[in-house]
DNA sequence: GCTAACCCTTCCATAGGCGC
DNA sequence: GCGCCTATGGAAGGGTTAGC
């Protein structure tokens, strides 16, 4: 996936790179096979091929920050099938809008971690959390859980980000994390099944003010299945939006 | 080698969507 | 309700190609 995208050089869009496609181009090593492409002249080939070879050798030390800041954010998806045994699916829950933080949930497609406020959620162990990660996914975080976690903790994550809701959006799926799991026919479990963010709030209220665990258990497990649910949904679409992208090649 | 035409990217502004 | 993103459309600018 990402080894055959072009989308990262300078002044190459999504025309330029359909156009490369399109001359039987489909990885980093055919780019560099080839002396010449056709719409692109011999000096910027070559200025290509450095960029192409800067980014094969970035790969394979496992560095993916690299191409946090030269592929586009909507694009960064593509770099999912490399990273992600070593990726990691988070979820914030808060007291509201932009309130304060009250649970983290983290997975790795194996495990989950919760970081509770009052427990175990502090700065420096969510830093060390994330730090493990090549690759960090969730749904609509790039305008909630980030900025949440940057005014929160003043945390600024250097790794790539995927967020599943512009993966969504670019396959015409419109809607909250809850109505993609309903059309991908995800189920949860009957204790927190129809629960929404708001009710996340009223859990964390009932705790604070009650002091029955219950309530924070129902919680943790409607965050525990939130971020397991990501990975379900990243490992469904993201290989079809991949195919409808390189498809279009074949139009 | 120069020039014009074309293609594509980038930038800007605006509107709308989504998280809890 | 806040913050950040995408989508869209238009304008501007740069790169490539083709013709002379």
């Amino acid at each position: 996936m990402i080894r055959g995208s072009f989308i990262f050089l300078d002044k190459v869009g999504y025309k330029t790179e359909r156009n490369i496609w399109l001359q039987g181009i489909h990885s980093w090593n055919d780019f560099l096979a080839k002396t010449k492409i056709d719409g692109m002249s011999l000096m910027r080939k070559r200025f290509y091929d450095s960029k192409i070879l800067k980014a094969k050798k970035n790969l394979y030390n496992d560095n993916s920050c690299y191409f946090t800041n030269i592929l586009p954010f909507s694009e960064q998806y593509r770099l999912y099938n490399y990273f992600k045994d070593q990726a990691c699916f988070l979820d914030v829950e808060t007291t509201g809008y932009y309130g304060d933080i009250t649970m983290v949930g983290l997975y790795n497609g194996y495990d989950t971690k919760t970081l509770v406020r009052g427990y175990n959620l502090n700065k420096d162990l969510l830093l060390q959390e994330l730090k493990k990660y090549k690759l960090i996914i969730t749904y609509n975080g790039a305008s909630f859980d980030f900025p949440v976690i940057r005014k929160y903790f003043n945390i600024y994550l250097r790794q790539p980000h995927v967020d599943l809701k512009i993966v969504c959006q670019k396959l015409g799926l419109r809607g909250g994390l809850k109505y993609i799991e309903k059309a991908l026919q995800i189920k949860r479990s009957d204790d927190v099944e129809g629960m929404r963010g708001e009710d996340a709030v009223y859990l964390w209220w009932q705790w604070r003010t009650t002091r029955n665990r219950k309530y924070l258990d129902l919680l943790k497990l409607y965050n525990e299945e939130d971020v397991i649910n990501l990975k379900t949904i990243a490992d469904k679409l993201i290989p079809v939006l991949w195919k409808k992208i390189k498809g279009c090649v074949y139009d």
